[in-house]
DNA sequence: ACCTATTCATAAGA
DNA sequence: TTCTTATGAATAGGT
């Protein structure tokens, strides 16, 4: 839309480039607060263009973190609902396997070898799932953990450095150039979120279904321990 | 842009406003999208609609929690360089207050005891508003090093759980739910954020304006004291 | 979802 | 940067 079509491509030149970025920010933004008025919803934006430049956009009566509070927790939601999706459907199909495997043993008595291994191999296949999520779960936590040891030592450099600061607060205007605020804003906020959702999702997603797989693909049925 | 002209205000019919919000939402997307490609910058969009369902848009590379950061960073970062930028208007003009003091001693050697008199309390002005300020600044650093002291200790013992966690991970599901991050975030961020902002603005902003007014009212014209 | 008459956004140039 | 304007895009209202 303009004197010629372009191409959907990075624009070499900075000049153009810095052009481009700045109408075509404005364009969005203006749609956007038209979405928000049109259709009663709520929008967050946040650009930084390629020198660095940051701009926002945000719907009234919030703001960016209030949206973004919002946004995680729906994140949360859905996965949490979509990992409940998974335990439900993985329940009724067990259900209809278990089902079946009644069906199978009243109509024939003569249960051979055959059904029993297939039996047999859906356990350790769920069996390996199962370990496989668990060293995941693991993996993620231990990761967890290495990032937050050095988010706390950090923060405890950054008192240190406050402390030194407080000390020699003879020339102020020199005592805030190395603001401690900066520093531990960074470090320590940026862990408290991304410790919180991470772990726990996955906390939360993984773990429960371990108890109802076995539970449902046995415990209906008479007693089939296999192998 | 469409086959009629309609106004930027609410739409009352619930199915239009949501095919309104659909059909917008896509379009700012794609124009997101091609902002990111043809100015390489980095765009993180989160939508709700009023029926509260989310839609985000991000660019590649990075996560909307990654850009959130950065914003919350360059957020931080403008407000240090606007206090310093205040610092600076604030010492020129200092300098320019003590320029002019110094040449109007010099200029009139015929300095008369009343003079003599207004330059002292003058003297006296500037030194108690130089003491408020020094009270001003040291009050600021100290409540936010209490504060940050709370942070610190916090971050520790969240820290402390994790571990204890991880060494009694049997249930790790149960573990999790209470999780330390959660607390921390709107604890550790708003502060660093908050704190930061606020309380150093305040120092920075609020202060040095007194020295500013009693300069201006006494450097520049030659009546000094008042009273 | 698809269809167009319209209005809008914007690329290029000044 | 801002304005202008020819063009290509987005979309409102309908099907």
């Amino acid at each position: 839309m303009g004197r010629g079509k372009i191409e959907i491509k990075r624009i070499e030149n900075a000049t153009n480039r810095q052009v481009t970025y700045s109408k075509r920010r404005s364009g969005i933004m203006k749609k956007a607060r038209e979405l928000t008025v049109l259709c009663d919803a709520q929008v967050a934006i946040i650009m930084f263009s390629s020198t660095g430049k940051y701009h926002e956009f945000c719907s009234t009566g919030t703001d960016i973190k209030g949206i973004f509070d919002r946004y995680q927790q729906a994140i949360g939601t859905s996965l949490w609902i979509e990992q409940y999706e998974n335990m439900q459907r993985t329940l009724s199909h067990l259900k209809d396997i278990n089902r079946n495997l009644r069906t199978e043993i009243r109509m024939g008595e003569d249960l051979d070898a055959l059904e029993f291994e297939e039996l047999r191999d859906l356990e350790q296949n769920v069996d390996a799932a199962l370990k496989e999520v668990r060293q995941r779960k693991y993996h993620v936590i231990t990761t967890q953990t290495e990032t937050y040891k050095k988010k706390v030592k950090h923060s405890q450099e950054a008192y240190k450095n406050l402390q030194q600061e407080l000390g020699m607060r003879e020339d102020p205007a020199y005592g805030f150039v190395d603001n401690p605020a900066a520093g531990g804003w960074d470090g320590v906020a940026a862990v408290a979120m991304g410790g919180g959702s991470a772990a726990d999702m996955y906390a939360f997603r993984v773990v429960p279904s371990q108890p109802n797989l076995h539970g449902m693909a046995y415990g209906g049925s008479h007693d089939l321990r296999l192998g």
